[in-house]
DNA sequence: TCATTATTCAATCAACTACTTGAATATATG
DNA sequence: CATATATTCAAGTAGTTGATTGAATAATGA
């Protein structure tokens, strides 16, 4: 009995420290800047710096964020000359990042809410899937067109794509041909790059789409994809 | 110039905004005890009483705990007479938690650290895999235990299994034929009934092995399940 | 209707979190 | 070795969150 007791206590212990455990990775995504981080390190490494500035944060923040996602083993950091150079810590953690959000966005009405109050225009362009755009490429005279920055398509990009950043896709349209037809991508659903990049591209002929997710999500589908400057 | 300056500041609010929201998710997942919550009702529904029993909780702080999973959308409730039934929202919350859970187990040295703390005879009983299982079943004379609670099993069980609730498992021993091979389950791998299957099976002369998952692993691995009471 | 029971609400206090500031540390460069 | 730059650390403050109570609210069944 009193052995029975004891026990009861011990188990007790155990599942409390064992889901503490657990709800560190959960108290490390409780926060919307720190989501916010992972959202642009899934896209490629950055320095603190880089970080800051991209999600509006002090240094000093951004550095302390990095810090609480560290030590829950959800990014990692190496050394680069005077930068410290922070990525996601694996594979694993794309994977719960992505199955996050689609929980979020499947599930909490507010999200949606959001999305449509400030990306009213989204509804008019039509998107394609990314098994759409397979099947087009097998077929069709398809352009796919990365406009993220070009470090993040030097750091991987749809296997297809070529790179036009959205802030030289003006000067540069005459690299596209007219009679193709457009998809254009970027950093994933939130992201607005690909939106501007559709709305430039109609607005001088062109017959353009966006790609409804970016490369994070084409990359954890196992769709082809491949690294470095542009050939 | 003025545009571009109010058209940043709204991307920034649109960031912000939409990040707070999926952070909503994590908040609720920042609680030790909440997860708890959410690894008993991956077995089935529960009542408020039922779980703050299981789960060493006061009635009034365990319902708090699940106001906060409801909002944020990871349970549903229903009324059914005096109770309020909890249970997952739907398939992808199970799916968020097992990938959190991998997470965890994978990345977090405190985690196995603490299993081998309360668990170390865990490492003496060799656990079989799902696969195994499956592959034993079509060849071998095997006899899959559900030592979990009867209501656990009834709401559902893999579809070879019979259910033993490990309390009763002493008594009922002569059920279980001498011959075969035993492959005990119960909720997870954190659950300490099928162990406990094991060690009573072995001492009266079984050949006995733990299943390295539970049933909720089996059953969002799409393996074949069954519900309702022993035919 | 009233008594019973399960659940939720409200108020408290303690604990924690985010952000800021300024100093400290680490690395590279002249 | 001194200087510049990037990052981290430490301390302080304001604001928020969490656990715990006891009271209030629903829903049922007599």
């Amino acid at each position: 009995m009193n052995n029975e007791v004891i026990s009861q206590g011990v188990k007790r212990q155990f599942k409390d420290d064992l889901f503490e455990q657990f709800a560190r990775i959960g108290k490390a995504l409780s926060s919307g800047r720190r989501l916010e981080l992972l959202e642009l390190l899934a896209q490629r490494e950055r320095s603190v710096e880089e970080l800051a500035s991209e999600a509006a944060l002090s240094v000093a923040n951004c550095s302390q964020h990095l810090q609480i996602l560290r030590a829950a083993q959800l990014v990692a950091v190496r050394r680069d000359g005077l930068f410290s150079r922070y990525r996601l810590a694996d594979e694993q953690v794309l994977r719960l990042w992505l199955s996050f959000r689609q929980l979020g966005e499947a599930r909490l009405a507010e999200v949606s809410r959001v999305v449509e109050t400030y990306l009213k225009d989204r509804r008019a362009l039509e998107a394609i899937t990314n098994d759409q755009l397979i099947a087009r490429l097998r077929t069709n005279d398809v352009v796919v067109l990365d406009v993220r920055p070009e470090e993040e398509f030097r750091a991987g990009h749809i296997a297809a794509a070529r790179s036009i950043p959205i802030t030289m896709l003006e000067q540069r349209l005459k690299e596209i041909p007219q009679r193709s037809t457009i998809v254009a991508y970027c950093r994933g659903p939130y992201c607005v790059f690909a939106d501007d990049a559709v709305g430039l591209l109609r607005k001088h002929g062109y017959q353009a789409y966006r790609l409804q997710n970016g490369f994070p999500e084409w990359k954890m589908q196992g769709l082809p994809t491949a690294t470095g400057a542009q050939s």
